[in-house]
DNA sequence: TAGATTGTTAATCGATTAACAATC
DNA sequence: TAGATTGTTAATCGATTAACAATC
């Protein structure tokens, strides 16, 4: 007879952590927002299939992704409200806010400092950089604007981690290079230029190309059906 | 004897178009701009090698995903870059600038309008729309800025198929709604709600908090990993 | 107990990668 | 011809979905 030991959350053995499926971990700021809407309803508990309904997605693939989480849930209930947001926020490290500075103070870097949906998103906002003097010394939206070269003194000084990249994409690997000299961990990169960093420098591309390709190819391929059907009545 | 007809780019049968790989449609701007760098400096051709090795791609996924443009390279030789250029905005729409309107002249609306990138994906920003009387009747980075209500009018009489969601959240659906009114075919949506539409309207989300959840769970497992070193180090 | 819902195990599906003959 | 590179066919990999026993 066998005993198996109970290995739930296994995340990770010799080799190094097991990474959680990238399509899940994009899925899951629309489950957390989906259950904080329950919790504000005075929900307690949900079942997969309520949330598969709500957001278009099959049942199981709510469980599946759930699973990484580490939480459980309970046969003929569903899963605790409460106890899911948590977890999510848990494994998504939006328990707790994240100092972010903003590099880049034009009008995108001005756009994401007023955008007040980020401390859904455990982001905190604490300052922009920027090369030009009209711009150094302002407070944009309630934040100071320092200039860059006082990154690398102030990223140390105030233990900030993450810089949100908003140059433009002439300035981007410049400035990408100088918050890698700052000990910043992680870049999340709103230019549409691929960076060149040094390994274990975490970058996110929000790649605003790639999605309006795929918007563009379908619209494309709309317009084009549509034309051979006109063509076929005609 | 069996004569095989050659049937490139056999995009549909009689059950619709076979659609193209989300994830190859895009990459496909990525190839663009390195296209688009190498026609400046004067290459005449390029190998998928050479693209795989500046975008950090496997070679033979490049001749892959190559393969829905339709366009066909030279064994021993490569690829031809303007052909491979056209081939790819063909496949985009963004061989002709497509006209777009922006809803919502709020941080993001304005910044989006001043972006000037969009150009190289075939983008026009015609006019902005919102509620804000203040904003009404001016102009941002060179574009009219119109009363919400004149959307349904002008969407017809400027022939505009594509409009860019960029409004609060709260103010999201409605705005999609009347969108869907105005006739516009496709939604750009940089607003985090998940838009409830009638078939046959394009919807393509921005999806900041999928993007932000994939850094901040990298993030947080860098952090934790750095802990349990330091753990094992003392 | 009966009904609801979970989590596991296996099957399917789609994208990526490998091997290599065909071609310039 | 020899070298380079393509496109095809098959293998692999990872994510999604299906079936269903286990559990509340």
């Amino acid at each position: 007879m066998t005993v198996h030991m109970e290995l739930s959350h296994d995340n990770h053995d010799v080799t190094g952590p097991v990474r959680a499926p990238l399509p899940t971990v994009r899925r899951l700021p629309a489950y957390l927002g989906l259950l904080r809407k329950y919790a504000v309803e005075g929900a307690l508990t949900i079942s997969s299939a309520s949330i598969a309904a709500e957001l278009g997605l099959e049942p199981i693939q709510v469980r599946k992704d759930l699973q990484i989480t580490g939480l459980s849930g309970q046969p003929g209930v569903g899963f605790s409200v409460e106890a899911l947001i948590d977890a999510i926020e848990l494994f998504l490290g939006w328990d707790n806010a994240t100092d972010a500075f903003i590099v880049g103070a034009g009008n995108l870097g001005s756009a994401l400092a007023g955008y007040d949906g980020f401390a859904l998103y455990g982001l905190n906002i604490v300052a922009l950089f920027d090369n030009d003097p009209a711009k150094v010394g302002t407070e944009i939206h309630g934040r100071p604007v320092f200039h860059i070269d006082r990154l690398i003194d102030l990223a140390w000084r105030m233990h900030v981690h993450l810089g949100i990249l908003a140059v433009s994409s002439t300035a981007a690997q410049q400035a990408a290079d100088l918050m890698a000299d700052a000990g910043l961990q992680a870049v999340w990169n709103f230019t549409p230029v691929q960076l060149k960093m040094t390994d274990g420098i975490i970058v996110e591309k929000v790649d605003l190309a790639a999605s309006l390709a795929v918007l563009s190819n379908r619209l494309a391929t709309a317009i084009k059906d549509k034309r051979g059907v006109h063509n076929a009545d005609e």
